[in-house]
DNA sequence: ATAGCAAACTAACAAGTGTTAGTTTTTAGT
DNA sequence: ACTAAAAACTAACACTTGTTAGTTTGCTAT
């Protein structure tokens, strides 16, 4: 007794293919085929193309939004802070890197009230992290440079990071995670 | 008498359309109406929509190829080179960041001999920038952390400046510049 | 065995896709 | 003013798109 549902089988290859191609390329017979049905069969379990991007990028989208709540709130240095941020974007990525490439890409792809949620809670993510690079800042945990050239790099490297998933040369997840505090934090040279 | 002909005036805003929705997702008839004229005029300035992509993405990717062979081969330090593929990155996107975005996004959709070709030219990028860094780490002028890791977070982040264009924060080139050598070179604590 | 139901199927739709053919308008040089 | 080329137009094509309706298949619990 498996219990992953249709349903949860269809937004999976969904975001594979969505990963590869973009959503809009992707037509419902791309997914019917992959799963080895015929696209209307898939109207038994989904509603719309529409609400299989919802399903794959909402979700994803509060974890990261709820997370990054919790880690500004906390009563950590700065520099903890950015670990658990750092933490943060791996854990998701390596357990979903399919819905993470979609996140990044198709979101656009959203319609009427899921946009605008989705635009809300990135924005809201953005303000949460730069407020901490801002008091890290103000603490001189953080070196002053420019704040949005901080944050801007930062992010860039965090969202593309479902970019690995696949490849060959990727080391494992505390690796990773060592690597990428070195890196990000202290600089290469 | 300006020079720019109807073609080039295709293909520039063909780019903006594309970094907005992606290539798929712009027809024939978003590019007409964006010009005030009707889908069919379109073909007589160009071949097929393949061919504005073509148009887009191969030029820019050479550019980045050819530059950076140059960079490699020059006899500078390690620090100099990678301060020179800084400013690549940095002058070309701003000079055109929907192309930039483009060629991010939608290389995918490129077709037959021009898809090999762009991943030829992504794949020896690669590698040149991966000697780069290797010669630097064997020079002790880098720390000697995961390679991959160090390859990975700077090329992310300079691939992704063409989401700078536009925003009201982003500070100017030269400021730009300095400021991303510090944050990618020496890190941020 | 059989009823019931989930999940597959076939067939078709209306709208939208890139593109072509043929025609008219606009522009520029004599 | 006249001609020729450039660039717009209308109309239509063949195909693909997401989606719906109605039907058949196959599994599970009685």
């Amino acid at each position: 007794m498996k219990p992953i549902d249709r349903k949860t089988e269809i937004v999976t290859i969904a975001a594979q293919l969505f990963k590869e191609k973009g959503y809009s390329a992707v037509t419902m017979r791309d997914m019917a085929q992959a799963m080895n049905i015929k696209a209307a069969s898939l109207y038994n379990h989904i509603k719309s193309k529409q609400e299989i991007l919802v399903l794959i990028v909402i979700e994803i989208a509060e974890e990261f939004t709820n997370t990054m709540l919790q880690i500004v709130n906390s009563d950590e240095t700065t520099i903890q802070k950015l670990e658990k941020v750092i933490q943060l974007h791996i854990d998701i990525t390596l357990r979903n890197p399919d819905a993470l490439a979609c996140l990044n890409n198709d979101w656009m792809h959203l319609a009427d009230a899921e946009l605008t949620y989705f635009i809300k809670m990135r924005e809201e993510y953005e303000e949460n992290f730069r407020s901490i690079i801002k008091q890290g800042i103000a603490n001189h945990e953080i070196k002053n440079l420019n704040i949005e050239v901080i944050i801007f790099s930062t992010l860039s490297t965090l969202r593309t990071l479902y970019l690995w998933s696949g490849k060959k040369k990727s080391p494992n997840a505390e690796v990773l995670k060592s690597n990428m505090i070195d890196v990000l934090l202290n600089g290469i040279i």
